[in-house]
RNA sequence: GCGCCCGUAGCUCAGCCUGGAUUAGAGCAUCAGGGUCCUAACCUGAGGGUCGUAGGUUCAAAUCCUAUCGGGCGCGCCA
């Protein structure tokens, strides 16, 4: 449609199309039109007032059976497009392509490789962490709809002092039989036990120092705290429904290490300071970076330098994402700036896709050395029996039915509840927003799938593929609405920003609920075109839903 | 101290990249309505905002620039 216009105002004006893109607007207000070309660009340029442009634009162009009429109104031309061709158009279209409607080929024989979620183990699954998996997810499955090949790596923390200090304080005041109850809470406990107690980093650095050097007592108890972290992340990606194509960890990349420091030493990058080894990058403005530590071990951006370019050998990536949180932005810059400095080309597509924290209600960072967190898998529980009470509230349901249904329902409500902001932002965590049902959450998108849904189901043989005679304002918001998803699949991807989704999402529910309360569809006399509406609507949502990483319900 | 991010309704947030038309949008909370009718996890209406503050650019600023105040995060032996 916007198309139609720009080439109608490009012919008249002797320019090309795109000149216009940026300046088409779409009115807030729809007695205003359709779409409006504002024209103060070309008052100066033609030197003449741009209510005269408008009206004289008005009166000689010449327009395409699409537009229905276009008036000046101001300093403004308001383009109003024929809603039967419009409906028609983009109906037709959303029901021939079904779940593909939306989709691209833009990206077709790129690779993404995308590192996501990468928690600690011998931790608790955090808030932080969450985000990283769900958002990450999310961009994954855009990615793929646009037709790039996405390679979705968890890449987890499980090597570095810290697991030093949780192996020695375990071995001071770990309990057995309390592991066996609840591995990572067993170890978060003492932990934070450890973490009070100043002679535990001297300690904790002697563990790591051994680790490394392979004591097999110490190797098997990293060993089994590793293999039960695992286990209870396993719970958390199931109920979020997330997998990964790879999964990793820092440990993996020691191997790489030695060749990774000979070689900034024959690039001459490493320095010595203080009996440590550093890249200097001071004159990119990026600090120093820490390679070696004083005692011979190594830090995250050493492992971070071998991860990477093993990526590049194995997968010849056209882009590397890292979906961590802002915090650890500057180590990114750093890493980024190494890999430039020792020659790697393909240095300017790695990217960190950085997100916001979650903070307290104090505003408060929350930090897991202080014992301050929340548990992920205890808040996801108590989603989901909320979401089994909400169901029998309205009518009963037992059994595996229940499970499933409430499962998507809490899987719902936690992803739809992070990914409609954006993604930069920090924000206070709010437990009773992630426990909400209703307003702008995903349940209420769930919800208006599912009555969209029951419409159908009981239309049945209702065939028509006609569209009806006119449209009323709201069935043609919602088509207009309908038709902009390819386009804010695209920008949602190039910013890699789900959140437009998530707002897209809820702005078409919304508008569908509007239509649905004011527009009768069974028995009247628009029935065909209406069904085809609702059979459109309901398809996006489900494509827009599946983007984010929510299944729609077919019941409620 | 330096760097990055953020300040929009009582609360939680969209909108800012790519500046536009009188009434700056949602949700929650508050108040008032809506079911013999396709799922009320819904819809309609009301109150509530000097878009932190001050300058600047522009015909036009929540949106761009500068300063300033407030909050967050980061800044060598943690990841």
């Amino acid at each position: 449609m916007k198309e139609i216009i720009l080439s109608v105002l490009a012919k008249k004006l002797g320019k090309d199309p795109s000149t216009f893109e940026n300046i088409l607007e779409v009115p807030q207000d729809s007695s205003h039109g359709d779409f409006a070309f504002p024209c103060f660009l070309l008052a100066r340029e033609l030197k003449k007032n741009p209510v005269q442009i408008a009206q004289d634009l008005a009166r000689e162009l010449n327009l395409p059976k699409e537009i229905e009429r276009c008036e000046a109104k101001g300093p403004y031309l308001n383009f109003f497009i024929n809603r039967n061709s419009l409906a028609e158009k983009t109906l037709n279209k959303i029901l021939k392509e079904k779940e593909r409607y939306g989709s691209s080929t833009l990206g077709r024989g790129k690779t993404v490789v995308i590192d996501m979620s990468s928690p600690n183990i011998a931790k608790p699954f955090g808030i932080g962490h969450l985000r990283s998996t769900i958002i990450g997810n999310a961009i994954v499955n855009i990615g793929k709809f646009q037709g790039y090949k996405l390679i979705k790596i968890n890449y987890l923390g499980d090597w570095g002092t810290p697991f030093g200090k949780i192996i020695a304080a375990y071995q001071e005041f770990g309990d057995p039989k309390k592991f066996k109850e609840n591995a990572i809470n067993h170890l978060y406990e003492i932990y934070v036990k450890a973490s009070q107690d100043k002679s535990f980093e001297e300690k904790g650095r002697q563990m790591f120092k051994r680790l490394a050097q392979g004591d097999k007592k110490i190797v098997a108890i990293w060993k089994k705290f590793r293999k039960e972290s695992l286990k209870e992340f396993d719970k958390i990606y199931k109920l979020l429904d997330v997998s990964f194509d790879v999964i990793t960890g820092e440990s993996e990349y020691e191997k790489y290490i030695p060749a990774i420091v000979e070689e900034l030493k024959e690039k001459s990058l490493l320095k010595e300071d203080q009996g440590a080894q550093i890249v200097d990058l001071k004159e990119h403005e990026l600090n120093v970076a820490l390679i070696q530590k004083s005692d011979g071990t190594t830090l995250y951006t050493t492992r971070d330098l071998a991860l990477a370019i093993q990526r590049y050998k194995k997968y010849k990536f056209t882009t590397l994402l890292y979906e961590v949180g802002s915090e650890q932005k500057l180590n990114f810059q750093q890493l980024f700036k190494i890999l430039e400095l020792m020659g790697f080309s393909w240095a300017k597509d790695c990217k960190h896709i950085s997100h916001g924290l979650y903070l307290d209600q104090d505003g408060k960072k929350f930090s897991t050395r202080k014992g301050k967190t929340f548990f992920m898998e205890e808040i996801l529980q108590e989603t989901l029996d909320l979401a089994k009470e909400e169901i029998n509230r309205r009518g009963k349901l037992s059994g595996k039915e229940l499970n499933e249904r409430a499962l998507i329902i809490a899987r719902a409500a936690i992803i739809y509840g992070d990914l409609k902001n954006y993604r930069e932002q920090n924000a206070v965590f709010d437990i009773e927003r992630f426990l909400s049902f209703e307003g702008d959450t995903g349940p209420y998108l769930l919800y208006t799938y599912a009555r969209a849904k029951s419409i159908l189901q009981k239309a049945k043989k209702s065939k028509g593929n006609k569209t009806g005679p006119k449209l009323t304002d709201k069935e043609k918001q919602l088509v207009i609405h309908l038709a902009k998803f390819p386009e804010v699949v695209a920008t949602a991807y190039s910013s890699f920003a789900p959140n437009l989704i998530a707002n897209y999402s809820y702005q078409l529910a919304q508008s569908f609920n509007e239509f649905y309360h004011s527009h009768k569809v069974l028995g009247s006399p628009e029935e065909a075109s209406r069904l085809q509406i609702v059979r459109a609507t309901s398809q996006v949502l489900k494509n827009a839903l599946s983007l984010l990483g929510i299944a729609a319900l077919e019941k409620m």
